[in-house]
DNA sequence: ACGTCGAGAGAACGATCGTTCTCGTTGTCG
DNA sequence: CGACAACGAGAACGATCGTTCTCTCGACGT
């Protein structure tokens, strides 16, 4: 009985990670509320059983989605950034990153937004987990501004974030041509206003 | 019986403009899929016999739901920059077309994104719908960006498009502070940027 | 006034979904 | 070898939802 653990919680965290791979693939592709939990049995190859074994509900299987797709994608965030070592290159890089991310196979948007979008309101651990995953990513935009010499660093960062967005959701929706170029570029020009370092900036503006 | 068309004539599209209002109210407050057609009945005051005549099936009603919204939406951002002469200041009025919205006691985002991230990939309908609301949007930030003298609308348009989608999914998650004042001071920056071949920043005129 | 048509209210139906339960099997340990 | 615990497969259950059907009643034309 103890060693039943054996295999047993060897088992159990193989079939985890299954569960959790097939509903991330499966969620971010078609939707939470398009996607039962029998779908996810048959992509995960475990009973429901099991399935209930490792998430306890539906809700708690959202939740280990967004967590773990928040730590992927800050993590490849991170990495793409950190290949960089010029301040300025490395706001840029973002945008660059971005623009890889839009060429994967099976991009479909920000998962937080279209799961915002999609339980926002009716889904308090839902609103939450987005918001959490944004407030990281306008904090690092802010620290990589502050690095940068923007003047406003809180300023930059909002801006950096509203075109991140903005391009996430043109690159869901195709409404934009090449959505992370043209955010690239609209960065370079709010970062070149925003570091004009030692004049214009406040030199433009009277009073 | 020739007659018979007259009151049942006008009862229905009374009917019809109840059912939609209604429609609109909740599918944009809550969801579409959270929002059942029993539901959508209660907040019309109609029977379902007549919901269903009114509208054919719940697909319909959300297409309804989207064409009306797209028809508001562009009248009232139209009407907004109308009222402004300079062709610059026409660019930054969409901006602050965007912070009246926000403020807006039901503001709840762009129903187009939520939409498509709710049904996107499930729905070729709303897909379209949400493809053309944002296709027209491109179009009148490139028109405003030609009227302004940008050197290339069609990179200044696409540039304001990612700021606005993007102002919009940051107002309505909550992730950054007044997005559209962010929006439009990035905005006016870009537009400097685009315009400064023909003019030198130093005799712009802050607006 | 009477028969007919259509409207409203809501029951009903079929499908789907999240979740639990049953049951037959297997693998393990004493 | 035999009991027992755990597992897989899938049926079952209760809820919800889109859609249709039934029943009743009131309004209109002749």
């Amino acid at each position: 009985m103890v060693d039943g653990i054996r295999r047993g919680r060897m088992d159990a965290d193989e079939a985890r990670r299954r569960v959790l791979d097939a509903a991330e693939r499966l969620f971010y592709a078609r939707g939470i509320q398009a996607v039962g939990m029998d779908e996810v049995r048959d992509a995960a190859g475990v009973s429901l059983k099991r399935l209930y074994q490792c998430y306890a509900s539906k809700d708690a299987l959202v939740g280990a989605y967004l967590e773990h797709r928040d730590l992927r994608w800050n993590a490849a965030l991170a990495d793409h950034v950190g290949r960089v070592a010029d301040p300025r290159e490395r706001v840029l890089a973002v945008f660059e990153f971005l623009s890889e991310w839009f060429r994967t196979a099976d991009f479909r948007g920000c998962a937080f937004i279209n799961a915002f979008g999609e339980l926002g309101p009716a889904s308090p651990p839902v609103a939450a987990a987005a918001r959490g995953h944004k407030g990281a990513l306008r904090a690092r935009l802010r620290a990589l501004a502050a690095e940068a010499g923007a003047a406003d660093p809180d300023l930059l960062a909002d801006q950096l974030l509203l075109l991140t967005e903005g391009a996430i959701v043109a690159a869901a929706m195709g409404t934009a041509d090449r959505p992370a170029e043209r955010a690239r570029s609209a960065a370079k020009a709010l970062l070149d206003a925003a570091t004009m370092s030692d004049q214009p900036l406040s030199a433009r503006r009277p009073g």
